[in-house]
DNA sequence: TTAATAGGTTCAAAATATTTGAACAATAAA
DNA sequence: TTTATTGTTCAAATATTTTGAACCTATTAA
């Protein structure tokens, strides 16, 4: 017998310390007293162990006993969340969600939307990876990621995966007057700039998410709490980053804040999005939608 | 239906992912295709979920069978580990093992028992916590602990709590030359010394052990490779911390280190061992025995 | 002390569930 | 085209589980 133990006699185990006796336990069960007799029994048979003892009128467990009842209940738990995370799959919706983000991109833009996406549907686990350069491709041929959101200039078409740019608010890399990088030849090449800390607000979905979410980041980072300690902190010289225009024209004007061009012209209203068209994740379509959007940030 | 997935139905899953179709995992389970092919079908009809779809004259998982055939092998693994954590209890030897040791002793000397004993047990989780002063004690009456190793004199006689001294190398109180403490009065209290940063081998068992057990420790702490960089490192006044008697005789002799003594006289020979005299473990039995002999050490 | 009660077990019969093997259909390889 | 492989269906055979009645045993109440 390969796996002595089965499920159903977890079940019962656990029904009997519930209610704390066989009998109590049949109840619960719709099952006769004897049947939960003969299933503790043959439990006991197949595993080769005693699991109860009888102290008085009761049963109760030995330390075997508790042994199996504790792990038994976490496996479960376990059988649970796979019964629904199967049906769920089934249906259409990813147990879980990979977003491949282009390392230039701050992932500042993607944490609203993630917050958004928690409040509708809380229990689907999201991680972001970030890539580099061309990775980003790849990890979407590689199934590493469900959804890529890419920098730059489309790239050349390949069969099965559909492209689609992104229209969001202009993004300007900014760093504080006097900064290194002021002083190094224009446009900034991507290699030089990721070699500097970056400043990110931090991932404001992460408390609220019921399994966090995962970011898998490459870089030296700086996380700080909202949009506007990441201006203070870029204009302290910190770090560098991308910043909304709109949030910022007033200390480019001032000279608190240097725009600097990058390479490859990347204003962020360029970036797109990559998917396998196989994919008919309900999970995909939805970032895709709400990625569609003009206001989505 | 309470729980649609059995064991029995994920060990048919992998079994035919496994060797690749029905018929094979028929066979390498002694039973008749049709038998995996009823299998499959009332799982599928339990969970509401096809699992399998014909591609030619074959049968390849859905998305959704996949998701079923990844967690569920784990469930199968955790369900395998479960069986034999039963069955180890059930023969005496307990599937975790927690140490407390007074928080004045040095963690050092329990490293080696414990690499000695994963030697032999690889399996068994040992988990090592620190009690501060009378911590010790509540620590077994509460089932907190197994086994407590403590320091001073034996405490007050206990109902059903066996003391034992244990006998062991010196261990001598040691500072730097020029060391605060050596301002202070003698002998040094227990509060005073706890507040200074320790020196400690680093746990050498740790990697060794398959699942690593875990310390639990309430001080600063830092931890060196060996007891010869311990000696380098009190030598520097990095920290604090007992020494071997003979391996620092001429340091102390040279003036290159001080002994200095602490409250209660606790020269570690007199440390005592407790444990509760219901427990009959094997785990219990082997660390008493090891603990007992003279040469431990 | 003696009922009465609650808990657990045993056993044969009944009800369910699973396995089997033979027949069949569909596809890929020879 | 033939042959081999794969998966399915179905009724019969087999195995497993559930049932209910009878029967212990230890506590509690009278």
């Amino acid at each position: 017998m390969k796996y002595p133990i089965t499920l159903d006699a977890l079940e019962v185990l656990d029904a009997i310390d519930r209610k704390g006796s066989f009998a109590a336990a049949a109840n619960e069960l719709f099952r006769v007293p004897s049947a939960i007799s003969y299933a503790v029994q043959k439990l006991e048979q197949d595993l080769d162990v005693v699991l109860f003892r009888k102290e008085g009128r009761k049963a109760v467990l030995t330390p075997a006993g508790k042994v199996l009842l504790e792990q038994g209940r976490e496996i479960l738990q376990a059988t649970e969340r796979l019964a629904m995370a199967t049906k769920k799959t089934h249906s259409g919706w990813e147990p879980v969600f990979n977003i491949a983000i282009d390392s230039i991109l701050d992932f500042d833009f993607i944490y609203p939307l993630i917050a958004r996406f928690y409040e509708v549907l809380p229990d689907i686990e999201i991680n972001i990876y970030e890539e580099v350069l061309g990775g980003a491709q790849e990890a979407i041929t590689s199934n590493r990621a469900d959804l890529v959101i890419g920098a730059g200039t489309e790239p050349t078409p390949n069969q099965g995966i559909k492209y689609q740019k992104i229209r969001q608010i202009e993004w300007i890399f900014t760093v504080a007057p006097g900064h290194q990088l002021t002083q190094a030849a224009l446009p900034l090449s991507r290699q030089l700039i990721e070699q500097h800390r970056f400043i990110v607000v931090r991932d404001s979905s992460r408390n609220q998410a019921p399994q966090s979410h995962r970011v898998f980041s490459k870089r030296p980072l700086l996380s700080v709490p909202s949009v506007a300690e990441k201006i203070n902190a870029l204009r302290s010289g910190l770090g560098i980053g991308f910043l909304p225009a709109h949030r910022i024209q007033h200390l480019l004007e001032q000279g608190l804040l240097i725009a600097l061009p990058v390479e490859n012209a990347i204003p962020m209203e360029t970036c797109h999005m990559a998917w396998k068209t196989t994919n008919k994740g309900k999970v995909l379509c939805w970032f895709i939608e709400q990625l569609s959007r003009h206001d989505f940030i």
